[in-house]
DNA sequence: ATGAAAGCGCTAACAA
DNA sequence: TTGTTAGCGCTTTCAT
């Protein structure tokens, strides 16, 4: 309904459309009493700029997109995602641009949507996910100029790119003082052993823990198999360790998982202190309590829209790359 | 850097724009061997036409709109509810659309930015859930005549609008005969009283179980506060009920956690099965196993989708409402 | 079947 | 400080 066009407005204010065109943009040449006038007749009459025409004059789309990767189960397993994309929404309107969705997966097309939308220009920057980073894809982005932060630490070896992820290391610290805290003194790690050399995050995470141990002069244990693990239904072998284990983390849901899946065959597991990274809910509900480190999701999507914003307005000194900090859960 | 326009295209193939124009809209009033020469020369040089610029002239934006409720916890405790954005953004892309969020809860800002994005007609159409839509909103699109479909069924008593839904009678029906074919023949369903009045969804999975109780001619048991439950924890009530109680639906999952939070004190909790609506993972962590109907989600987004997109058409004898069936998980 | 030209609503030199 | 005038890249009559 909003038919109204700057020329009928410039024509209601008796002025010309340049004049109305400087009073939208905050032009400062402009005299107060003109100024006043054009705002006063563009609010009576609900005059709203388009923004398609907009776009074409100045070659922008005011509008900033976000990639998602539908195949990550990883990131949706966590159901406080979408608080990623509530900090990056408030930014994005906060500075008067849209937010618009794409993917990666290719579908029937022959391109992926997220190659069209960077192709067809239809953002002005892009969030995309780190699992989503791949070479092909930087060379898109690259080719068509297309300012862009990873959310996730950057993943592509050979280049440098901008990005945003939780501080792993200082994650894995937290949640291992937190159990030192609780009095635990033998506190395993399991961390999966080729999985924390390809994931960053996951030997992030384990630096972290050592880090914590060897400041309390305790010991480190990374497991490193399940079948360590397993070895502990075993009374003997059990009461073989020097010490009692009283504390185990899992670095990923997954080998939580896997350790709740001892069900009632572990004598070790009901004193044993569960705990792992990234909260869920139910945890409560669980067989054994677990304790985690809590990620504020909505600011990491805040700090990825802002650096995504410095890059697209060229701000210098734009950090390389941002850490987020955790804390202990509930 | 697609920098190349419709003008050089045209040049290069010898034409004048408005014939490459017609070659890009399918235009039928051309001969084979122009066509063709065009779209040589626009794939040669990877050409992509400006949809800015399209928009300009056409007066669309070629962009689909979904409204996130960031404040309905509900929706989110369901970590497959991207499933609902991945259906809707298949169709959308499929019809070389974008995907375009937005929200309602007003910021900083005077205009949530589901307002400016229907009032800068951003969008050629909008998905927005049912719990977002009031008669502010509906007044708002109906006012731009903006073509909208409701994901969840419509709860707005005085208007007639278009939505999509789980079809949550013939959930509960399933789930009962879930059950039933497990054997229990006792079902309690707990559908708290003034809730299960005020959603509809809720007194819709009442009544499909209802139903199947009746055809099975099995006496419906419904509970409607927490406290008859507690009553179970008495083993003298517990005995005096006439028929012990062998299944217990809980229409929601926050009454299946309170079920849980009963924890060891009650004698029935062990024997009974335990049945709720809507997956969620780690359900096969919980200390009892819980059945349950899947949703299929995807299918819930392709279908709003493709509603909206007959209705931006306006193609004739589009459904005013979409039910999707459901089925048990796992 | 193709071309010419007017516009879509706005911005941004350049003038005045 | 304000107006004039080209565009931005595409679609769409209207001619031919």
């Amino acid at each position: 309904m909003s038919k109204i066009t700057i020329q009928e407005i410039a024509i209601l204010a008796g002025v010309n459309k340049a004049t109305v065109s400087r009073v939208i943009n905050g032009n400062r040449n402009i005299s107060e009493k003109t100024r006043k006038k054009v705002e006063d007749i563009m609010k009576q009459y609900n005059y709203v700029p388009n923004s398609i025409a907009r776009g074409l004059a100045t070659n922008k789309t005011f509008t900033v997109g976000f990639c998602f990767d539908y195949t990550n189960k990883q990131a949706y397993a966590n159901p406080f995602f979408y608080k990623v994309l509530q900090g990056i929404e408030e930014v994005v309107y906060d500075r008067d641009h849209m937010f618009l969705m794409m993917s990666d997966h290719d579908g029937k097309s022959d391109r992926s949507t997220f190659e069209r939308v960077v192709v067809e220009h239809r953002v002005d920057g892009v969030i995309i996910p780190n699992t989503l980073l791949n070479e092909r894809n930087y060379e898109l982005l690259a080719k068509h100029n297309m300012p862009f932060v990873v959310s996730g630490e950057n993943t592509l070896p050979q280049v440098d790119v901008p990005w945003v992820d939780i501080d792993n290391v200082q994650a894995g610290r937290v949640l291992t003082e937190h159990l030192l805290n609780l009095g635990c003194r033998s506190i395993m790690i399991y961390a999966g052993g080729s999985a924390a050399l390809r994931d960053k995050f996951l030997s992030d995470r384990l630096t972290g823990y050592r880090e914590a141990m060897r400041q309390h002069h305790l010991e480190a244990q990374v497991i490193e198999h399940a079948d360590l693990l397993k070895s502990f239904h075993d009374p003997q072998e059990y009461a073989s360790e020097g010490q009692r284990p009283d504390a185990l983390i899992c670095c990923t849901h997954e080998q939580l998982f896997e350790i709740l899946d001892w069900e009632n065959g572990n004598p070790l597991l009901a004193e044993l202190a569960l705990a792992t990274f990234d909260s869920f809910p139910m945890s409560k509900y669980l067989k054994y309590p677990v304790h985690f480190v809590e990620i504020d999701l909505e600011m990491m999507g805040k700090q990825a829209a802002q650096m995504l914003f410095s890059l697209m307005n060229k701000e210098p000194g734009v950090p390389p790359s941002i850490s987020i900090r955790t804390q202990i859960g509930k």
